[in-house]
DNA sequence: CAGTGGTCTAGACCACGAC
DNA sequence: TCGTGGTCTAGACCACTGT
């Protein structure tokens, strides 16, 4: 049967399992574009192959990227790397009920000061320089949700209006198209607070309104956090779903 | 090598996976009482000798276990049923930033009829005869949530504020001493709202706070809904993580 | 040291989807 | 019919824990 667990691998990783660095592998070549997203990886027994793994172990590995929406399986069909979806939409099919008609609008881009709560979860230094961005989804045309982004201003230099409208109000393409990076959402914090007075006028309720505050980070594949987000919604209708 | 998923089971189960199987007797081993909560399960070898599946095999369905939060492992030591934790603790330890010096008490244990909400929930007729459970979560002394509870009349005929008071006010160890049923909680749906005047005067807020709901229903081993909960929290020191 | 969980392998068969 | 993911096995070695 073989001594098993050659330990022959060769990464530089020292105390991760091989499972772990198949997919620590496969991660960097998605980085590097070996496969683009909705593309359909080589077969489990040819990347076993090629990481001189077994297919169990390159199994393992993929396991967990499904479990982390980095890659979809079809049975009989391949293993895909995931469509990167709106960054918005996929919060809305989180909410109970049929959430039908959303749209996306842009509001303001521009940049500003990192307050406390965005600069610690990007990991930078309270007062750092960070572009804001804020923006409205509207469901069946009544205003649904206000979405504030922030990422650093230095990392995202070229960063303007124009190429979020041009990805149609969706971050994440515009990280994957304009520089680049993948990123995943990080598990959400929840909090409940009065709509107070801007949000109420955009999403035409009053001001002592309660709304549901939605924050999360997207992190690069690395671990690395890239953007922080909340997203205030109106739970008067519908609750939130995890 | 032997030729492979021998199909020998003779389970009832007809096209569930050989560790679904092993899952499943596993799920009812605990609820007949073979193992209680705290207790050792035998080794995956021991196991795997009994079901007559390969030690791999016992291995995923424990997994699957771990993961739902039934069992427990200690490497080098063993595999254990879970203790049933407060069910109110643990959210608790859901909020960042500590949350230490925390208690219980009971407010109110009285029939009534269901809410449509968690009629809906329970799958029980709207009208139905509940038991409703209203706690009072104190941190350091300082109110900080209120829980409201609900669960079928008829299911639990003999239930009072007694027995509550006598398992500490845990639910949970109410349903499993009492009555013989171990759940779990399903993924919680989150709601902002406003206090409101009763629920204010027990929290020492305003009356037009924001509050986080957060509701869960508490599901029997087999997925029958038991009972339902909202936890209604201030967020405003600290926030709800998932 | 013995016993447990944690990982890995090589090989096998099945179910599904596309051709 | 062929290739893919999905499942399963028997056996092996490692890492950790308690004695």
């Amino acid at each position: 049967m073989a001594q098993a667990a050659s330990r022959s691998m060769s990464m530089p990783l020292g105390r991760l399992p091989l499972y772990g660095q198949v997919r620590e592998r496969i991660v960097a070549a998605i980085e590097q574009g070996e496969w683009e997203a909705g593309e359909a990886l080589p077969s489990e027994f040819e990347l076993a192959d090629r990481f001189r793994v077994s297919q169990g172990t390159v199994r393992k590995g993929l396991d967990s990227l499904v479990a982390d929406g980095v890659l979809t399986r079809r049975q009989g069909v391949g293993t895909f790397v995931a469509e990167t979806g709106d960054d918005w939409g996929s919060a809305l099919l989180r909410m109970t009920g049929p959430v039908l008609g959303a749209s996306v609008e842009l509001l303001a881009c521009a940049r500003g000061h990192a307050g406390e709560e965005a600069a610690d979860a990007l990991g930078m230094r309270h007062g750092a320089a960070l572009i804001q961005i804020t923006r409205l989804v509207r469901v069946e045309g009544a205003p649904f949700a206000v979405i504030e982004s922030a990422v650093s201003a230095d990392r995202f230099d070229g960063l303007d209006a124009r190429r979020i409208k041009q990805a149609n109000c969706n971050l994440r393409a515009v990280w994957l198209r304009e520089f680049g990076l993948r990123v995943t959402p990080s598990a959400p914090l929840f909090r409940a607070s009065l709509a107070g007075r801007d949000a109420a006028r955009l999403l035409s309720t009053e001001a002592v309104s309660p709304l549901l505050d939605v924050m999360t980070v997207a992190e690069a594949l690395n671990g690395e956090p890239i953007e922080w987000s909340v997203m205030r919604v109106r739970t008067d209708i519908f609750a939130y779903r995890v």
